[in-house]
DNA sequence: GCATCCTATGCAAGCGCTTGCATTATTTAT
DNA sequence: ATAAATAATGCAAGCGCTTGCATAGGATGC
């Protein structure tokens, strides 16, 4: 029942098969310019036919790399990482690297171990988006005292060299703010995101800003800080409707929380968009489904991702380190659920 | 600028430092029986302070495993596989496996370069959904030669040897169907998946099926078959909503032609679900946002994932080869998008 | 007190591939 | 024709770790 595995086929069996020595056999097998064609092509014949395939164990052990990236990011399930990892991935596969790819379900444990598993697994470079609450970035500096670079997305750390790929939240959430101002919201609240994070602190402040600038007030029971689970949008859609005077637009910091509270505030039985704006900080497949369609900023995931590796790709190949930032458009995407008020 | 790359850390270096053999520290460092409790501990003191870490290249040479599974699916973007990648790394986590993971976006030609890619990757095993189109499976041969377990759910070969994990997708196109007729639909139609593959004919089948067994007409144009992409649902619909007759039900083949279809269908002014019913075979996040909500068979990726993964790692750690097959539950999740008729 | 047996450790080969250097065969220059 | 350069291939070490077998003490038995 056990199935007899039988030995791998080995550049030795190609050498012996054609009667020259391994080293002439890997070389010609890599293109190696010093090997005549007449044996490339012999060498190649022999190996299709004995069914060779490289080992790329072996292989990255003496070259001392793996062709692997690593990707490390808070979870798959989110569109936006979804998104970001395929972009990723077709580059990666576009130049030859594989790619392995790691949860944090935005737990610093789980991120610090992970960039264990990812120096022993001796990746080429890392890819990686930090969680909601990594402060202390020291478990990346194993990667910098080796060389190997860490490009960063969305969610980054200064304090790691390497290319940051980021969109500017203060504008996205000015902007998306701005968008309720002008449609004559006058109430506007805000469920942000857990402000040890500088992507939700820098979203507070660009909503807190559009609200100063536009000398609109703001009320201090308008502005939530959470983790934006599910649970966290419904508690904060509680409180705000229970208030005597209810908001009348909302910018929401993630989108599935959007969802959440464009949903909650259905149930109670609001009129959307007539009575509350909505907008979230974020965009899903789905916002354009929902009743009303969900506005958006949109943040390029895909895009910042295959950024993101491309620069990589470049810091491994021309062995510099590249701290450059680049930042990366956002789009307002208006739908039905904002909406002109008065 | 270029950072110079100090040598890594080895055995060796530890070795020195203590004044014993390589092999010791290896087996000390591996919690080797024959070695004695306060070598174990010099050992791993020092390994701490010189920062070592396991070369897990060199070490899946010389054991001849590399501790990586490797797992390809046509998607990430979608939710159903999202779910299920979640479920695999979680439990390959929990068992030391790395995974490296790739997207075959429903190419055939895809599929095959990644067999060949992990092949190379020498993973100890592989978990797989196959593409839509993908009828010759010869290219998982070098496989079963190796003795490598396959892993397939969802989509499944059973020319390959390997646990199959999947859903009676013909009992969740009969009950989807059923749960319409007993609504009352008289004139139900379903938008299908391409034919070759057997989720989808199966489906096709529960739901010609579902329609006899009541003694209701199948209508020729009531069944269409396509690659449920947006713009095919799209399609359908146009075509069902200039028929004479409209159908009064839709069962959907996938989740997100389920989304387009209820969508289109309240663009073009029907009234969900009092005019038509709609419910789609397989279940997002999002379903439950839409207005109205929309009812849904729920196949369980998660669980699925998690399923063949575990079925994987125990042939891999048994050497043993297990073609079982593991029905999955689905759950029939009744929403506002399907109502009493008449 | 000597043969016997553990226990803990070391030796060295080997995993499959790469690569610097040496070597041989073949041209080219003079 | 001979030195010098060039082209094509081979040798052997090395990547870092694992592991079968050998070995050296120390304990045990009679």
């Amino acid at each position: 029942m056990s199935s007899k595995e039988k030995r791998e086929i080995t550049i030795n069996d190609i050498a012996k098969e054609l009667n020259i020595s391994p080293s002439t056999v890997s070389r010609a097998l890599n293109d190696n310019a010093k090997i005549s064609e007449a044996t490339k092509k012999k060498v190649k014949a022999v190996a299709q036919d004995l069914g060779y395939e490289l080992n790329l164990v072996a292989s990255s052990l003496s070259k001392n790399k793996t062709n692997v990236i690593g990707v490390i990011i808070p979870n798959i399930g989110s569109q936006f990482f979804a998104q970001a990892l395929s972009g990723i991935q077709e580059k990666a596969r576009e130049n030859g690297y594989n790619v392995i790819i790691c949860q944090t379900n935005e737990s610093v444990e789980q991120e610090k171990e992970m960039t264990r598993v990812m120096n022993s697994a001796r990746v080429d470079g890392l890819v990686c988006c930090l969680t909601m609450e990594t402060k202390d970035v020291s478990h990346f500096g194993v990667f910098e005292k080796k060389g190997i670079p860490v490009a960063m997305f969305d969610r980054v750390s200064y304090a790691v060299p390497g290319p940051k790929i980021v969109v500017d939240n203060y504008e996205a959430a000015y902007t998306a703010t701005e968008h309720l101002i002008n449609l004559g919201c006058k109430r506007i609240a805000h469920l942000g995101g857990v402000t040890s994070s500088k992507v939700f602190s820098d979203r507070i402040e660009g909503f807190k800003d559009a609200l100063s600038k536009n000398d609109l007030p703001l009320m201090p029971q308008f502005l939530l800080s959470s983790d934006l689970t599910e649970q966290d949008a419904r508690d904060a859609m509680r409180i705000w409707l229970n208030l005597p005077e209810k908001p009348d637009g909302i910018v929401a910091a993630s989108a599935s929380s959007g969802l959440v509270i464009a949903s909650s505030a259905k149930s109670a039985g609001l009129d959307l968009p007539e009575e509350l704006s909505i907008i979230s900080l974020g965009n899903e497949r789905c916002n354009e489904f929902v009743t009303p369609s969900l506005s958006a900023v949109d943040m390029p995931g895909f895009d910042m991702g295959k950024t993101a590796i491309t620069k990589l790709i470049e810091c491994i190949k021309e062995e510099k380190v590249d701290s450059s930032i680049t930042l990366k458009p956002i789009r307002l995407l208006i739908r039905n659920s904002s909406f002109k008020h008065k």
